[in-house]
DNA sequence: CGTCCGATTGACAGCTATCAATAAGAGTGG
DNA sequence: CCACTCTTATTGATAGCTGTCAATCGGACG
């Protein structure tokens, strides 16, 4: 990962939320664009940054924070294509119309550049086009990921490799016993995966009694990364590594 | 689309592939980098460009044919995550490993970009950049309809919304009367979808049961669009345009 | 004409969604 | 500090969609 200035200075900012005090996820100083953010946004727990189908001109960097990029069907269904954490940039590329809209899960504070100073920004900065098309490319990886748990794994299967993916996103779980935040209520896990809130409930509840995790109150604690591994499947598990490369997956 | 020119002179030949003739599915000349090639592959129908976990140090870009980018589990279950049509761009930002297979649904013949030449071309070359965030993040936008159908339609409606999604994509989807190449077997429609290749094939028989379209031998024929749309969900059906803005989705 | 692979169709099981009821927490106001 | 309320989490029962298993059909090919 390319290391940027912190032009914000909010990246280690203690935050609070409805459920609890959500610490800094990274320690270090969130990636950012090069590029000044000529303004600031800070959402609560539950607002939008934008709903599916607004017009945007700007790009977005969250700085602190947790939030999702959702689709909703006419009818309510709605699925959560991926959640947003601090670093990622959003609305490069896309056209004027959003198709999916973006809600907090904690407070967060948003960078917002103008479409115009980005792409005079990409122009004049030659490391930030790779680093946007990787980022891209990254997500990209995320949501291939995301779709073969939709549609090839159980909705135990689903549970765990989303947890995991997620906990390693906040570059946490190198170690067999990790704690850390995860802002999430079932209806999101749900959402995110395909499958109704209260076989979520069903499948951690499992999860619980096999000593294999906890997760209350936004907080996930992994007992037993091994197992958890195991009921995720192990393919695919090594990805994400911090320095963009792959590991070896299992032919 | 920013037009470009085509340096290898592929784009309007004809191909023959094991299931009966596939015409150029673009008039135009398919869009390509504007970086020289320097190398080229042919690959029939079957074959593989390279495989999940390959390591990689080249761009490709389709010149003709159609592909598929799949992922497996070590169990078998196989994910299709996108389908690759003329003009598309793999390999960009990616790490050296691959996590995803690419296979040939048809003869196609594919453009190699090394890594190195790409990136350089990438600096001498500042609408290029511009342009791959675009393809990138159409292929983002597509990955997050995909999941929303695999997670949250049922199995007519992915059917559907899947034929509709790529029938817009080779831009054939303008009028009510539609009949294209579509080499696609079942089960390609069935692992992109995550459902069984008997249920896709109900879901067929009931369209064409219903005369919304008829399916055969690798070529698609849609005799009631409007019909096939609502049963697709009208929501985010607008999507992909030719020149890359969105049209309005229903809130 | 025989073989092979993919498409169809039918029967049945199983995983999940749905519906319903209750428990558990968090926030509010007295 | 406690009662009240609202939201979310749990748990149980049941229905339904879709997967799996089997058998047959059909077209392509040698």
């Amino acid at each position: 990962m390319i290391p940027m200035t912190s032009n914000l200075g909010l990246a280690t900012r203690q935050i609070s939320v409805n459920r609890g005090p959500v610490r800094t996820v990274r320690s270090d100083p969130a990636p950012e664009l090069g590029i000044q953010a000529s303004q600031r946004r800070v959402l609560k727990a539950g607002e939008s940054l934008f709903m599916q189908g607004d017009e945007i001109r700007s790009v977005y960097v969250l700085h602190e924070g947790w939030a999702f990029r959702y689709q909703c069907l006419e009818d309510g269904r709605r699925q959560i294509v991926d959640f947003v954490l601090p670093g990622d940039v959003l609305g490069v590329g896309a056209g004027s119309q959003m198709l999916y809209g973006v809600e907090a899960l904690t407070t967060c504070a948003w960078g917002i550049v103008p479409q115009q100073n980005f792409m005079s920004g990409l122009r004049e900065q030659p490391t930030l086009c790779a680093k946007l098309l990787d980022m891209l490319a990254q997500a990209q990886a995320r949501a291939f990921d995301q779709m073969t748990s939709v549609g090839r794994r159980t909705a135990r299967e689903r549970v765990s490799h989303l947890l995991l993916d997620l906990a390693r996103r906040v570059r946490a779980a190198d170690c067999a016993h990790v704690e850390i935040a995860m802002p999430l209520m079932l209806s999101h896990i749900g959402d995110a995966l395909g499958l109704a809130t209260e076989t979520v409930c069903r499948c951690l509840s499992d999860l619980k009694r096999a000593k294999i995790l906890t997760f209350t109150a936004g907080r996930l604690e992994i007992l037993d990364l091994e197992g958890l591994s195991v009921i995720a499947g192990s393919t695919l598990e090594e990805a994400y590594p911090e320095d963009g490369s792959r590991r070896r997956i299992a032919a």
